[in-house]
DNA sequence: GTCCTTGCAAAGTGTTTGCATCAAA
DNA sequence: TTTGATGCAAACACTTTGCAAGGAC
């Protein structure tokens, strides 16, 4: 018997607030920035609902960045910079990999490819004007 | 005052423990692995000590997955495979991007590129043998 | 009325830390 | 003897989960 998706208004503040920011959120970010518009939102439907999103792939995670897991409200193929003063995450337009790139990998590991994720490591514009 | 690094058995036991494999292990597999041997050794240590490695460039970090920390006793540039199916990690040699996407990423972000890092998503060579 | 969604708080999990004790130099 | 290293357990930070109550359909 498969599980019936049930419409919620606090569902749809969360997905809202994800697709609302390019800043790549934390679950207690997102928290803190619906608690004030929904007061009796709780910190622990805010984590049940992103992953709910990510499970069913309407929103991505990008991964763990400094211990907190980040989600990204773009699922296009595309990169990141990480700043390493930050930690702000800055998106990167999609940039083609030689095509034989992953078939070496593939070859040298004997495993299959099905995807690769290009991150960036430096600082962010921000930072590099105040550290110029 | 600086602070004088002084000799540990355990501490040359965990290093050479991360040195010994290329399964690029969590600080609780160090753990388990030489605590037979070592059997007053104690979690905190090891953590303790791969942080204190980590730091000073001894071994790298390459990342969370799957929630744990997971180490490399490599330190040249290369990349990674990380199996969907296991989460082992696999080696993959260094290869080159074109010069052109740094230098993209940072006429994009306005930022700073010091570096990055591939990371290729699949099956490992066990896990593609299996799934056949 | 059914059953999905939520708040709440407790439990989980990986990691860090304070402090008394141990051991290297 | 001095001072760094360690064991131990408590503290931490983030995330997940169980359960009773609330809300969608």
């Amino acid at each position: 018997m498969e599980q019936v998706r049930k419409h919620s208004r606090k569902r749809d503040a969360i997905l809202r607030c994800v697709r609302s920011t390019d800043c790549h959120p934390t679950a207690d970010w997102v928290f803190s920035r619906l608690k004030p518009e929904i007061p009796d939102l709780s910190l622990g439907t805010v984590y049940r609902n992103l992953a709910m999103f990510k499970e069913e792939g309407t929103i991505l995670s990008l991964g763990v960045v400094n211990g907190l897991e980040r989600f990204d409200r773009r699922i296009d193929p595309h990169s990141h910079l990480i700043c390493q003063c930050c930690s702000r995450v800055v998106d990167v337009e999609a940039m083609d990999l030689p095509e034989t790139i992953c078939q070496e990998a593939a070859r040298q590991t004997g495993g299959a490819i099905t995807g690769w994720k290009l991150q960036f490591v430096g600082l962010c514009d921000k930072c590099k004007a105040t550290q110029k």
